[in-house]
DNA sequence: AGAACAATGTAATATCATAACATTACTCAA
DNA sequence: TTGAGTAATGTTATGATATTACATTGTTCT
């Protein structure tokens, strides 16, 4: 799904996404192995679940997930999980949607600017340095010091909008 | 609180906030007025206790403060009121904090950059058309197209991070 | 006055998240 | 290798935010 840095295309329905998930998985290993942090099995099986698709997922979505067989997994359980990866960096949280959505580029530290089809739920994930710039300014003049950006547009993707016109 | 369009100030706590509760609900009234909405009592009041300061407030919140005497309001009765005034655009809701806060461009169809200071509570509104232009040049590239952005910068007013030197 | 509609009251419930404490798994020094 | 210390997970309860459904009241307009 990847391209250059900064530059994400809009997931579609026909790219490989294996391959999206192997890269992901890949690199969280890379990254606990050398930060030495645990990666353990429920970490990575929420992880996997997060990155089951492009859509931000909930909390509760993905503790069913987590519970094939009748065994019920409780709220901590899945909420704890995501915190570590939230913690490292290997996902981002969706405050618009209440919602959890891998990271395209984990272990390298930053706030990115997402953009959410309201329709089909797809979202990508955009580091653009002219918004980080202008916002960075911003603050400056407020004398505003900066800690997190959540940056979050709804609308509707291309394939969603062409969809929708008559 | 506004200076020119598009610059605001981080509220100080001299500022004569009577003037700012007082222009928002002179505004909400002439908004009203002009397109037929009924600001009621109770929308009133609500609006009124969300502008008793410049720090997003919960749903909660407010509720308890609408029950002066033992009278209990139920939730349905704040999440109305603020579901009124969030359509008319008199107030915003700040999705990272499940919170909402009054508008100081209502009526003027916009969404803004929310700047909110995490030791005070304090928050200021932009409305900065670089960080617009540079969000809808991004959705451009991606096919996307924008209904609504959500921008909200976390960190530490000016007096908060001066407080916190040494 | 009364029909039609808008607003509010009320009770129940859904959805998202955390606190507190018990148990299990892992690590590492002795 | 064992066991003490720590990290991770399990379990139960509860907190915080938000909506659904239906009853009642208020407003508008004829
Ligand atoms: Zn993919
Ligand atoms: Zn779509
Ligand atoms: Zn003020
Ligand atoms: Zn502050």
């Amino acid at each position: 799904m990847n391209s250059k840095k900064g530059i994400q295309r809009f997931p579609t329905p026909r790219h490989n996404h294996a391959t999206c998930v192997n890269t992901a998985m890949h690199q969280a290993e890379d990254y606990c192995n050398r930060t030495g942090v645990r990666l353990t099995q429920l970490r990575r099986r929420v992880l996997e679940l997060v990155w089951s698709s492009h859509r931000p997922v909930g909390a509760y979505d993905l503790l069913e997930q987590l519970e094939p067989k009748g065994r019920k997994a409780a709220p901590p359980t899945v909420y704890r999980s995501l915190d570590f990866l939230l913690e490292h960096k290997l996902i981002h949280r969706i405050d618009s949607l209440n919602a959890f959505i891998g990271c395209n580029q984990p272990g390298h530290e930053h706030d990115a600017q997402f953009f959410i089809c309201k329709a089909c739920g797809e979202a990508a994930e955009l580091i653009d340095p002219k918004v980080e710039r202008a916002l960075v300014k911003d603050a400056n003049q407020l004398g505003f010091n900066i800690e997190k950006q959540t940056v979050e547009i709804a609308g509707l993707c291309n394939r969603c909008h062409q969809g929708r016109k008559k």
